[in-house]
DNA sequence: TTTGTTTTGGACTTTGTATTCCAAAACTAA
DNA sequence: TTAGTTTTGGAATACAAAGTCCAAAACAAA
């Protein structure tokens, strides 16, 4: 007895995503993602609030889409193939799941860190999440013999967390890929 | 024969580093600037040209300072101590060199990436010197024999400065210092 | 067709921001 | 004092952006 919704969220939070991705969250104007979402204005504010609104489902969006990657990722592979895999989903196309240059969440502490609270912590929230689900990584890893036991699950995830950091950074301003495998390489012998 | 500058240049730029440092580029207004700088709004136009230019000259400040600590800290300290130290010195007051939170040039390439071509260059060209003389910090190294010869100096220059771009990632959103202690402790693992 | 809801166009308001400009004031050296 | 330069106050310009609002159009079901 109405008419339907023509916009899916999906597909909104997608583009909007990938425009913040690229730009950034101060850079990216309303009427930019009006263009990409294909919205009417009115549709917009109607439809998900305001820019910050739009922001934060789109933190959310993302962060259940890496969350459901990296269970599958663990699940399927050895240590080292796994953080490999972890490592390079971010900038391999195969992957796909975060179009745009670097990592969503990683970019939003950095460029808001000071100015908007709100959006930081919830970035922050997933961080700490993927953490704690690479600590719990390494300790099933290691009562499974897959790696050592010398190091302290939640230090290894503290460190295989801050590389990703390094890397999402490099992947941004457009290290070339053979250099971030090389500086992956060396990361991964803290394994052996 | 004329009216003395009354405002030195170091002086603005140590005040604008620590603003933009802080907020970011976009989130610092000439409003905020004028106040932590104490310059009228004509000085400013008029001794650093425009918000873009005293950015420019903000990084090189910084960058300049960097580069003589890190030469100072490579001078006098073994690898491991020189690494900490390098490593600390952006958010440690002891050495203070750039108040507010994480590294500016870090903070700019991923604020600015897609946005601020120029400005973003120039941070790219100081953060490749920085690899570069770390490279040739751990070539003369291994030449003394002060770590293993077993690893490519460049390779080990790509990491290191991957891990010190994850630590100001981490900087940047408050992780407690301890934690960033334990991340370096297992990054310098890698000298073993 | 009618009814109720969603979507849209687009003008409008409000706000914030960077930047320019000029005449007046401040200051130093001659 | 005078001359030459720097600094300043503050108004004015220009522009972009976020968000609001309302009436009209689109649409599905009754």
């Amino acid at each position: 007895m109405a008419r339907p919704q023509k916009y899916n969220q999906p597909r909104v939070l997608n583009a909007a995503s990938e425009l913040f991705n690229i730009q950034g969250y101060r850079a990216t104007s309303i009427e930019q993602l009006l263009d990409v979402t294909k919205l009417s204005r009115s549709s917009l504010y109607h439809g998900f609030g305001n820019k910050e609104a739009l922001y934060l489902m789109v933190i959310d969006h993302i962060a259940v889409e890496s969350a459901v990657l990296y269970r599958d990722l663990a699940k399927s592979n050895p240590p080292e193939a796994f953080l490999r895999a972890f490592f390079q989903c971010h900038y391999q196309d195969e992957f796909a799941h975060t179009p745009g240059k670097g990592c969503l969440l990683v970019n939003t502490v950095v460029e808001l860190a000071d100015s908007e609270p709100v959006l930081v912590q919830r970035a922050l929230g997933y961080l700490g999440l993927a953490e704690q689900t690479l600590a719990m990584y390494f300790k099933s890893a290691q009562k499974i013999g897959q790696i050592t036991k010398e190091k302290n699950p939640m230090s290894l995830a503290k460190f295989f967390m801050n590389t990703k950091k390094g890397l999402m950074v490099s992947v941004r301003h457009g290290t070339p890929l053979n250099e971030l495998g090389d500086v992956i390489s060396t990361a991964l012998l803290i394994l052996k």
